[in-house]
DNA sequence: CTACCAGTCCTTTTT
DNA sequence: GGACTGGTAG
């Protein structure tokens, strides 16, 4: 990151001046850009002589061999397996300034694809300072973006509207809940989010509702849910996240002729962080490369950690199967970390099985052992990080380089008072961004109904705030009566009648108004009218606590502003150009090697209007969660976030036993290995200094639990390792309770694939004296709700769970708190959960 | 229809 | 400990 700011700063360009606009009536137009605006057909942007860009023997002649051999790999696919710290951005950047440079592909013949926009704007601002060239040719974003674009400019063949919008998470999950409210369904028994959860699950499967076999009632009724929200989704004209992908893969899948162009347009297909692909992605890239295309993927078996939410390790193992991949580099040279650190990561890694098997390894030195913590709670915990980073400041080490790192978001607390207390600025990520707060999508619902009246998520969201006296009985009835008609509630207005309906209609009248007389108007003006005409800003002026949302709202005119400002509209703009000859009634897709027919039909006026582009962006790209960036603060994140980034020092907190790893891994399949690779990012994070803490009594949910150190310190170097506190035995200082013992959960004992050799273990018989320990230890007010909780399941029984779907139960053992119960999913395999911590449904068939 | 209180549920998360 | 949801009183 850090390297990356240099190089950034070292060959950041002047403000770009405004591209020269065409004569009048010429014939073309980019999609995506406003009537009025600029085109930007066969235009090169002003090349800057001011700054100079490295030339290519300078750029490969500073990478090492292993880089060196990746970036310049032949025309063929490649997999790169790149260590944590081991430059894998760069190799990136500099293989497509390569491959550029060397004349073998032009700018429009590469798509590189990575997972989050802040990766992709990276690649496009290391890219620049690398090469004078336009990057506008290239095809570079994140999934959803590419697929956003592909959509929007072939949104006919999609089947969609040309204005269609992107429901974000809540937006899905809200139109799921409205969707089963108007559907009668018990939401006791099908919870709205894990009905969500279904629906996307199977979309990044691939799976239409069709296609999901379903073998029960239970089953068919998930899927009849799948099918309605397709429905109510493509009638209201909006999409998810994951139809993006899907609706995208179909229409290539579908359209041999748009697969042709395609496929015979990206010679090169470069993708970032493929470890974290999931089987849809996977399938999407397999499509568009087609036999011809060079993929280039990059990624990290060992980081891979968003296994939760679809991510397929097994994809870097079929990718080299199935595009059979004769080069595998492997960078191992890390830059990051010092030695003591770096063994430490390599260790620990080292107790999963299934790797593709990698080593870091580093010039630097030893460097400082890793520091290790005792603390008897979690506020003397924070106490002792707050005590070193004071130090580490006083030995003028910026506090922006240094984070604490926690594996879930609920132990910031104590750390944040205590910061507070000290008076140490701090950071936290992770919490709301810009286009999620409630003022902003409120406003941006506003925007939605003009752009599209049948959004009825966007309608219902607003239709009575500012309040309007619509309450929830009316919107029932106009719910009733859009579903009667088959339309959408916008257009069900005009069927009501009485006092509600006079709402209603005033409410829609005021939705026509803002239409007609923000056509004329700016993306920014638009926003503004809105926010007034709403009522809106009227509204916040009298909350009492609602000046920042107000701030929060004129910053979204700026964020227009600045949206329609930026070339192309971002990454997130669908940057096809779209032209058509003089008096032809076509729309063509211009191409490095000239013009070809993309769209038979769609006329020139098509092109996409600001708003449909900010609208989009605002979806694809919730902005910064970061609290007041720029500051030099200390920084907060889970581990997660942490990803990607690096610190002078680090503090990994809470390593115990039940938090990290966290209990509930070990209900998911190679959920410990998951943990371990967690630890592994968490550690490779640090340059220079490590600290590992952990407690003996913590306060979570309102209770205070006993904990055992994590076995992660088993599994570190010792000679790595230098204890602040001494290092007790464990189970020793718990010598004096061992009649607690039947409460210690053995929760991982069961955790198959695992290389716990007690594994299938667990039976009456009683554990090991220091076996006993190795789960946590509730209190015992903690332990008799458990115990309250008494089974009340049987052997065959059909049980549901929120994660793993439909099961029947095929064994039962233990008592009280200890109970578990083996669960045969149908569509997550067999499983032991402990009934305490699961949440199993009985299911009537 | 709204405002307020009590009961519930608590990993990780990008798009 | 705290955010969110649902129910009930006004």
């Amino acid at each position: 990151m850090a390297e990356a700011a240099r190089e950034m700063a070292l060959f950041d360009r002047p403000h770009r001046p405004h591209r020269p606009r065409l004569a009048a009536g010429t014939p073309v137009r980019e999609s995506g850009a406003a009537p009025s605006s600029a085109a930007t057909y066969n235009v090169q942007p002003p090349c800057d002589r001011s700054t100079k860009s490295p030339s290519m023997p300078d750029l490969l002649a500073n990478l090492n061999p292993e880089q060196h051999a990746a970036v310049t790999l032949p025309d063929e696919p490649a997999l790169i397996l790149a260590g944590a710290g081991s430059g894998k951005t760069r190799v990136l950047t500099t293989r497509i300034a390569w491959l550029i440079q060397t004349g073998q592909v032009s700018p429009n013949g590469i798509l590189a694809v990575t997972f989050t926009n802040k990766a992709a704007k990276e690649m496009v601002a290391r890219l620049q300072a690398m090469m004078p060239i336009n990057t506008r040719g290239m095809w570079i974003g994140t999934f959803h973006g590419l697929c956003n674009r592909m959509l929007r400019a072939h949104y006919r063949d999609a089947a969609l509207p040309q204005t269609f919008q992107i429901l974000d998470m809540a937006d899905q999950l809200s139109a799921v809940k409205r969707l089963m409210k108007a559907l009668n369904v018990d939401d006791e028994k099908y919870p709205p989010k894990s009905v969500v959860n279904f629906i996307n699950n199977a979309k990044e499967q691939g799976l239409r509702p069709q296609q999901v076999e379903a073998t029960d009632s239970f089953n068919r009724k998930l899927v009849e849910l799948y099918e309605a929200y397709d429905a109510q989704c493509q009638r209201e004209g909006v999409v998810d996240f994951a139809e993006l992908l899907l609706r995208c893969y179909e229409l290539l899948s579908m359209s041999a002729p748009l697969r042709a162009h395609y496929q015979a347009r990206f010679r090169h297909i470069l993708v970032d962080e493929f470890q974290d692909t999931n089987r849809l992605q996977y399938a999407w890239l397999k499509m568009l490369a087609g036999t011809q295309a060079a993929v280039f993927a990059v990624g990290d078996d060992d980081q891979s950690i968003y296994a939760f939410r679809g991510a397929n390790v097994g994809n870097m193992a079929d990718f080299e199967r199935e595009f059979r991949v004769q080069h595998l580099i492997k960078l191992e040279q890390n830059y990051r970390s010092h030695g003591h650190i770096l063994d430490s990561a390599n260790t620990l890694i080292a107790n999963n099985a299934r790797r593709l098997g990698k080593n870091l390894r580093t010039d630097a030195g030893h460097g400082e052992p890793v520091r290790v913590y005792e603390a008897a709670t979690d506020t003397q915990e924070a106490n002792f990080i707050v005590e070193e980073i004071r130090a580490l400041i006083n030995q003028g080490h910026a506090r922006s380089e240094m984070a604490v790192l926690y594996r879930s978001n609920a132990q910031s607390r104590v750390i944040e008072h205590t910061l507070v207390g000290a008076g140490l600025p701090y950071r936290v990520y992770g919490g709301l961004r810009f286009f999620e707060r409630q003022e902003v999508k409120h406003a941006l619902a506003y925007l939605r109904l003009i752009d599209n009246p049948n959004d009825d998520t966007a309608f219902v969201r607003v239709v009575n705030f500012p309040t309007r006296g619509i309450g929830a009985r009316s919107l029932e009835q106009l719910a009733d009566v859009a579903r009667l008609h088959n339309c959408s509630m916008a257009a069900a207005v005009p069927y009501t009648t009485g006092k509600a309906g006079s709402s209603l209609g005033a409410f829609s009248r005021l939705i026509d108004r803002m239409r007609a007389e923000t056509l004329p108007l700016s993306l920014p003006e638009t926003v503004d009218y809105v926010i007034r005409e709403s009522g809106l800003v009227a509204h916040y002026e009298t909350e009492r606590e609602g000046e920042d949302r107000l701030e929060n709202l004129q910053e979204l005119i700026n964020a227009a502003a600045a949206f329609v400002g930026e070339e192309g509209y971002g990454l997130n703009a669908p940057a096809r150009v779209i032209a058509m000859a003089p008096n032809a009634s076509r729309a063509l897709e211009i191409d490095a090697d000239g013009l070809q027919v993309v769209d038979a039909d769609a006329p020139v006026a098509d092109s996409m209007t600001p708003l449909a582009g900010f609208l989009s962006h605002a979806s694809l790209e919730a902005g910064d969660n970061q609290a007041q960036a720029g500051q030099d603060a200390v920084q907060l994140m889970t581990i997660h976030a942490a990803k990607g980034l690096e610190f002078t020092a680090v503090f990994i907190t809470g390593l115990e036993e039940g938090l990290f790893p966290h209990e509930n891994s070990a209900l998911e399949q190679d959920g410990l290995e998951e943990e371990r690779r967690l630890m592994y990012v968490a550690i490779t994070r640090a340059k220079e200094r490590l600290y590992l803490s952990f407690t003996q009594s913590r306060m979570l949910h309102g209770q205070t639990r006993y904990n055992v150190r994590s076995r992660f310190f088993d599994e570190l170097p010792p000679e790595s390792l230098k204890w602040l506190t001494p290092k007790t035995e464990p189970g020793a200082r718990w010598g004096g309770r061992s009649d607690n013992a039947g409460w210690g959960r053995d929760w991982f004992g069961r955790s198959g694939g695992e290389r716990s050799d007690d594994g299938g273990r667990g039976e009456s018989g009683r554990r090991g004296a220091d076996e006993a320990y190795t789960g946590n230890t509730p209190l015992p007010a903690y332990a008799d709700k458990q115990r309250a909780a008494d089974t009340g399941f049987k052997v065959g029984q059909a049980v549901f769970h929120t994660k793993f779907g439909e099961g029947t139960i095929t064994a039962l053992e233990g008592t009280g708190g200890d109970a578990r119960a083996q669960v045969n999913f149908r569509r997550n395999g067999q499983k032991w959960l402990a009934l305490s911590i699961a949440k199993l449904q009985p299911i009537e068939d």
